[in-house]
DNA sequence: TGGCGCAAGCTTACGGCGTTCACGGAAGTT
DNA sequence: AACTTCCGTGAACGCCGTAAGCTTGCGCCA
């Protein structure tokens, strides 16, 4: 009973609700292995549940479906990449803007090659099949996509770069750029131009990331590092941060 | 029997391979239908042997299993995409090189979007279940870079652009970059400045058109097309080629 | 033209999958 | 002590890929 209250965070979970906590916890971790280790097919209900030494309808007490455990995990995930960038964020002082936005990007691929079937689940193809996002994973897709306009946001206040001219942009991009504004929490409403110069360094990032983790890079050889690098120079180069080696 | 000379193209195959071959053609087609319309797990053999009114195990006499059926599939979709970017290509005249890239990388980006189901086995992630390419899967995909680096040849034999200079590329980037233009065919081997420029343009390229098709781009809003064509401006910038509209 | 060989396709079977339903028992509540 | 709420089981249904053995009939060659 006083370990109820020594444990409790902010409102003390009854030891129900605690050893329920532990299970859905245990499930999601041997998920995760089966995930690693033999692919999204891999994680089957009844293989987490043998693995458990139980049997799988005993699963559907925690997720409604197979399709509602990918949803967790995958807002699991998304939570998890966050932290490693914001961490990778935090880990060097307030003032070394450039150094931290390398270490954030770094650190971004970083977790993708060390979570490779994890980030295949985030950001491959959707389909009835790993789940298209919904609920509380699409919500953590929005924190972690938060975590790169707040990046962004501080190379805009201090200027570091000359933000193209709206006069060159589309109207039909405009009218995209500003509801994307609207949408997200800025807190103060960037310039289109800039808007738009994010969403190229973005897709930059994503494509790099993405074509080594799903291993469309093998045409280059074997270390994919020096040409991540490259990238990583003309991305940085896009927002007027000059490039530093690791 | 005068049939047979009429359809035979080359060597006039006996009725036994044609109606094999038909039988082929049909299990692929059919295979086709179930992957768009279900994803991936839902290309089954004996879904596929149930619509052809026959069992599961008879079509082992055609694919030695559900993965080289996979495969098989995969090689078809890089020829048919490197038809399309390489037809689009040839839709202009040759004289007009600008032209004609613009019409190459739209194909590409047309033909992923009509065939996003198709477009996510060729680039998305691999595993176990989609077939790690192998055999004539990977010879395809090859072909199909071909068709890009094609395009690349005639801009860089125009020299419309300025090649960036080997001293600012990394030793290791330089020796990857190396081997990479000893692998593939380039009539003469470009400089490496030049190659890291290619690769850059691919990474662009397939990051859009991947977020793009794996619904990735929400957050722009419905009409990806005018970010697309952003992309696109600023890629062929990259190598020297004037934007225009399509 | 007759017969033979071989490939196509079927039947049956095994193990694995997600999911449903009815049930027992334990934990917690009143 | 009675009652409720939740956890987990067992059996069942229909799906899946795949293996082994068997029948049938087409097509080649003598």
């Amino acid at each position: 009973m006083q370990a109820d209250a020594a444990t409790a965070g902010t409102t003390h979970p009854t030891r129900r609700e605690r050893v329920r906590e532990a299970t859905l916890l245990e499930i999601k971790e041997i998920a995760r292995r089966h995930l690693v280790a033999h692919g999204p097919p891999g994680v089957s209900l009844r293989a987490i549940a043998r693995e458990m030494g139980m049997t799988a309808p005993g699963l559907y007490r925690y997720f409604g479906s197979h399709d509602e455990l990918m949803l967790a995990m995958q807002a699991d995930y998304f939570t998890e990449l966050a932290d490693a960038v914001r961490a990778a964020d935090a880990s060097l002082p307030p003032d070394d803007v450039d150094g931290r936005i390398h270490a954030a990007l770094r650190a971004f691929r970083r977790w993708a090659l060390a979570n490779r079937a994890e980030f295949a689940l985030l950001f491959g193809p959707p389909g009835p099949h790993h789940g298209t996002p919904e609920g509380p994973a699409v919500a953590a897709g929005q924190e972690f996509a938060a975590v790169f306009f707040t990046l962004f946001d501080r190379l805009l206040a201090e200027e570091r770069f000359a933000v193209p001219d709206d006069d060159a942009l589309t109207p039909v991009l405009c009218r995209q750029l500003t509801a994307f504004a609207e949408h997200t929490g800025f807190s103060t409403a960037p310039p289109l131009g800039a808007l738009h110069l994010l969403t190229s360094c973005w897709v930059r990032l994503y494509g790099v990331v993405c074509m080594e983790v799903f291993h469309h890079l093998g045409f280059i050889g074997d270390d994919v590092d020096a040409l991540f690098e490259a990238e990583l120079r003309g991305i940085l180069a896009a927002v007027g941060v000059p490039y530093r080696v690791p």
